[in-house]
DNA sequence: TTGTACGCGTTATCAG
DNA sequence: CTGATAACGCGTACAA
């Protein structure tokens, strides 16, 4: 059961491991005759190359490395993430290259776990979905001239590979709509404040209120974690103290949350509240009333990421681009 | 730039590079200053193992292979996997193992790609979570002795290592329940024909039925996708032909296609028809009517299954069991 | 307690 | 067109 390696395919073929080696790698210089009888010979004795060693000669491993950043029960819970790891899935799958995953409990062992991925030689690049400000990881990565593709982070650094949507447009356009129907009281339930996605589209809402010029109020914002039940928190928060007429929740889940908390109150959506959301999770369209968000194509997100890693990887002169995605308003029934 | 390796940390601590690698694998034959000394070095220089290196000369990768055996969308799309998967990943960090993912778009290139993770020595064990029934995959492995773990897969191949719930008995069960509640014409929405936990979950259903003299109708059943779009649409094609008061789907997504498919053609759940479901999916108790469901700890079947496939890579002697988790009633709403 | 020499399976360089 | 030979970075008998 012993695994047959390179040079039991040279013995056999009565070939030197050198010759063998070409075959593989279909170099062109040895004559077909030899070709044809290696090949038959691999055949023969089942050889399959062993990536280990031909990644300690190349240094490169072929591997594109992923790690959540957050615990990991609501990173998975949230259909977004599980949808652009399907992106980058496919895409490596296509690309011929493997595909790592890392879930990091937090944001300081999120740097750990992708520092220690290129420590240890594991990856040759990462792809990393984490949103927070103000990251020395970042810094970190470029010092040492490690690839790597930010997914859904801020267009504030300049000259980062990242692939992104315009959050601040999208949630201008959203809140524009919702003043277009004709609502005035718009309350936002935001993500976490320290998530550049939940300050740009902070952002929009609050310059779209401001060019109709509809006063900012902040007590009908309220921030909370990317889930149904601080969606629904917050809604009954806002709700509890304020007269509103419209909810915009910055994600799907959070947006289900509120969607209940105003059905518990007895306010009937969309007639005495609408209710909208953002990413357009498959599971949106199944849920009664159906809801009015913003759509992401997350998967070609995940996809173009995976893309970009790759090409940063195999050729030498690439670094790297900003690359946005557009979006688009999806009303249903709940607005 | 350029990495350092043991040699430089050997020659900087002046001692040999075995030396080192006794005091990274602290190897209790080694003077405390020296040890201390090579530590300081290897800090000073920043200095990292090479994983893949080590991988080569121990014959050891370390790391766990996972396969999605299904389209991607529809492996993605439906929340049991990504628990799965969550539960993988939490345990193979905590064990120090990496973890890699791959897709497989269909049953035959998963076969490949299992294969291929073995043969390229990327992988030192693999957790399957194909269930089709008479595997050849699963053959082969066992044949070149290569670990593997399945989850949800029959129990009728004996003595291998497998996490599972018994599905006959709990799909039994939810029948029983819903007998017991007063249904008689319960109709039955499975998964694909030749998938195990089809199999399994159908004949519980039936058995049910038979301990309480009420027989089985063939057009009560029906057979589809695991997804929302199957179970309207066999929801839709059972109504047209038949009266029953109840319906049991082998599956949450499928319920709730099920549920709004009652919705669309006026029937009010669970007044006149009742919907009982199987996973109990997190998303499920959002909906409304909330649903009716079979509990499976899926996180758990994740962590059990990754649990016992490290110990199958790493004890010599163990080669692995037959775990059952065991499964729960959810009554909500919807009966 | 430490150093030397060899091997893990491949690719690349340099001769021939 | 092909074959030695030397790496890649590390672990480990065997010696000292």
């Amino acid at each position: 059961m012993k695994n047959v390696t390179i040079k039991d395919v040279a013995r056999q073929a009565d070939v030197s491991p050198s010759t063998v080696s070409r075959v593989i790698s279909n170099s062109p210089r040895i004559s077909p005759e030899t070709s044809k009888r290696v090949r038959d010979t691999m055949k023969e004795l089942g050889y399959h190359p062993n990536a280990i060693a031909r990644s300690l000669v190349m240094q490169k491993t072929n591997t594109i490395g992923l790690v959540l950043a957050r615990r990991t029960d609501t990173a998975f819970a949230n259909p977004f993430f599980t949808e652009i790891i399907q992106g980058i899935a496919v895409v490596a799958q296509q690309s011929h290259f493997n595909l790592m995953l890392s879930a990091a409990q937090d944001y300081h062992q999120e740097r750990e776990e992708v520092l220690k991925m290129f420590q240890n030689r594991m990856v040759d690049g990462v792809i990393l979905m984490a949103s927070r400000v103000n990251d020395e990881l970042i810094k970190k990565l470029q010092q040492t001239n490690s690839p790597f593709v930010l997914i859904g982070r801020s267009l504030e650094i300049d000259n980062i590979p990242i692939v992104n949507n315009n959050n601040i447009k999208a949630a201008y356009q959203m809140t524009d709509f919702l003043i277009g129907k004709g609502y005035r009281k718009i309350a936002a339930i935001s993500g976490p404040a320290d998530y550049v996605v939940s300050q740009d589209r902070m952002k929009g809402y609050q310059q779209a209120l401001q060019e109709h010029g509809i006063p900012f109020k902040e007590e009908l914002i309220r921030y909370c974690d990317f889930s149904y039940e601080g969606g629904y928190e917050a809604a009954l928060a806002i709700l509890k103290d304020n007269e509103i007429d419209a909810f915009f929740a910055f994600d799907d889940m959070m947006a289900f949350g509120t969607l209940r908390a105003a059905e518990k109150l007895g306010f009937a959506v969309p007639d005495q509240l609408a209710v909208a959301g953002f990413n357009d999770d498959p599971i949106v369209a199944y849920f009664r009333p159906a809801l009015t968000t913003v759509k992401i194509p997350i998967l070609k997100m995940g996809e173009a990421a995976a893309r970009m890693l790759i090409r940063i990887i195999k050729e030498e002169d690439y670094s790297g681009e900003e690359v946005i995605i557009p979006t688009e308003i999806i009303p249903r029934e709940s607005v």
